[in-house]
DNA sequence: CTGAATGAAAT
DNA sequence: ATTTCATTCAG
């Protein structure tokens, strides 16, 4: 069955596959006997857009496109989309195996945003052996679609009016990161320390994979390290001293995220070791010959004549698993965790491992890598990081604005979660750019100059989830959070998945002060997608079944 | 209609 | 150099 599948197009996702064809040991999850067989429903309703054109009931694009143009329009009913190229189908099958997995497993649908994240990773993991048969797959499509469509030419309509080409606006997320950048620079213009750490380009400054808009936007970074102080791009941590002075918004009420370990960040150093672990995971098994054996060559697939590797055709897990996350660190997999179902983000264990590690990156790379906790190298991109600070550092200023809650003692938070499963609770911080839980311990603290209790914190937090752009509003938060005054240490739980949840009065102040703070700047908290949990795949975080397979231990 | 992703092909 | 658009589907 597996042998010539005659798939239509563009549904070449008519198989069911296993999400990590990788670690053949291992995986007790991962059903082998499950052949690859073709999606009946796949198979019958392909989805083009022409079908769906078809599909959808014709008024739809009543305005008249004028005469112009070629005939291909989307809504046509004989509209010819473009073939799509060799990530695009790449990343149907994965989401094909992502559903299929999670279905077979009861998790929640991963959303597609998500998956498109994973997928990424996962493809530039790839190595060009192992991209080929999807580069055939694109190359054949490419040759179908001349062969049925010869007259057939792509033609893009240039966007003349809008937005982004032209009025040059900025996203809310740009705004924001201007507005960091900008009262950096009237902070720290003349600041000593400026100078002497002055970024010039930082190392991390490279490798921002994604079409990144490059604007203003070239903020300079500073955050607080037990060792000292250091610079990075795309943070947001004012300098110590010159927090203390900023004017006319000072950093008197900042939240600090401090946590001392990060799973997850495939910035910079992340992905020059995804880099390492495919050439690692090629080592193990090669691709070409036969010195492992694919897990069982009937699943392999062949489409005219071209021969996918069933190891090639599944997607490899979640780019970040455990494995690859210590192999960042240098260190090793027990058997504990390498047969266990882990993402990093929320792993405890990997908290503790990550903990007291006194160096994340080689440093042997390009630049000379400051020794810094992962979690706070960030790369810059369109969803913040994990528990960078955010913007919020800069505009929680304006609880200024709030007198009562703005007293002499000016006081300072700092993320220091009581135990360890609050260290896996990172769903909070991942939507919010703050949320800390407030003890006793904490309260009153600088964070510049609690050093220890700032290693101390961890705050794991996934990383691809979070995203700036989204202001969260009161009425996104949960009931209890908006309107009860005293609810330190209660818990509650969403549909989606359990968290330990603990927000008191400060949070919530803290959003409504972030609200008031982007106002000010006339960023709209409004008019944007901001449901905060959305996009979050709790699965991934409260896992009993695995969303994805981790990836095997890699053989260095 | 948006977002997530990468790459092909167009301006 | 920059932008569109291939896919997917929930919000």
């Amino acid at each position: 069955m597996a042998s010539s599948l005659s798939f239509v197009y563009p549904e070449v996702c008519g198989w069911d596959l296993p999400t990590d064809i990788d670690s053949t040991d291992q995986k007790p999850a991962l059903d082998f006997s499950a052949p690859l067989r073709p999606s009946s429903t796949s198979l019958e309703t392909p989805r083009t857009s022409a079908h769906k054109a078809s599909l959808h009931k014709e008024p739809k694009n009543s305005p008249a496109k004028k005469s112009k143009g070629p005939r291909n329009k989307k809504g046509d009913v004989n509209y010819v989309p473009r073939p799509r190229n060799c990530f695009f189908i790449y990343r149907c099958l994965f989401a094909r195996a992502y559903s299929e997995n999670a279905r077979k497993t009861n998790q929640p649908p991963t959303p597609e945003k998500v998956v498109s994240k994973r997928a990424a990773l996962n493809w530039k993991k790839l190595t060009p052996v192992e991209k080929e048969p999807y580069i055939e797959l694109a190359r054949e499509e490419a040759r179908k679609h001349a062969e049925t469509n010869p007259n057939y030419k792509y033609s893009p309509r240039r966007d003349t009016n809008n937005k982004r080409s032209v009025s040059k606006s900025l996203s809310r997320r740009e705004k924001v990161e201007s507005l960091v950048q900008l009262h950096e620079s009237s902070t720290f213009r003349h600041d000593d320390t400026y100078s002497e750490y002055s970024p010039v380009d930082s190392p991390a400054s490279h490798t921002s994979s994604s079409p990144e808009p490059t604007g203003p936007i070239t903020p300079t970074d500073y955050f607080f390290h037990p060792r000292g102080l250091s610079h990075r791009r795309s943070m947001s941590l004012p300098h110590l001293e010159a927090a203390r002075h900023s004017s006319p918004y000072e950093y008197a009420h900042t939240y600090f995220l401090q946590p001392e370990s990060c799973a997850s960040s495939p910035g910079p150093g992340p992905q020059r070791t995804a880099k390492r672990s495919s050439s690692a995971r090629q080592r193990s098994y090669s691709t070409s010959g036969a010195s492992i054996p694919p897990p069982d060559t009937a699943f392999d697939l062949e489409y005219d004549g071209v021969t996918i590797p069933f190891a090639t055709l599944a997607p490899h897990a979640s780019s970040m698993s455990l494995p690859d996350l210590l192999s960042l660190h240098d260190l090793t997999i027990d058997d504990n965790w390498s047969s266990t179902y882990s993402t990093p983000q929320m792993s405890p264990a990997a908290s503790l491992h990550d903990f007291g590690q006194p160096e994340y990156f080689s440093g042997q790379d390009d630049q000379p890598i400051p020794s810094v906790p992962l979690i706070q190298r960030r790369r810059r991109s369109n969803t913040a990081p994990s528990a960078m600070l955010s913007p919020l550092s800069l505009v929680s200023s304006t609880l200024e604005s709030y007198p009562e809650a703005s007293g002499s003692a000016a006081p300072t938070l700092i993320v220091s979660p009581p135990d360890r499963s609050a260290a896996i609770t990172p769903t909070r911080s991942s939507t919010m750019p703050v949320m800390a839980s407030l003890t006793n311990e904490s309260f009153g603290f600088s964070p510049y100059s609690a050093s220890a209790q700032a290693s101390s914190s961890s705050l794991l937090v996934p990383e691809p989830e979070m995203d700036i752009d989204r202001t969260p509003r009161r009425a996104d938060f949960p009931g209890n959070v908006q309107d009860v005054p005293d609810i330190y240490a209660q818990q509650f739980t969403t549909p989606a998945a359990p968290m330990n949840f603990m927000a008191g009065p400060s949070e919530t102040f803290a959003m409504d002060a972030y609200t008031e703070g982007l106002g000010a700047f006339d960023i709209p908290a409004a008019g944007y997608d901001m449901a905060p949990f959305d996009d979050v795949d709790f699965s991934e975080f409260f896992h009993t079944s695995p969303p994805e397979l981790a990836l095997p231990p890699y053989s260095t």
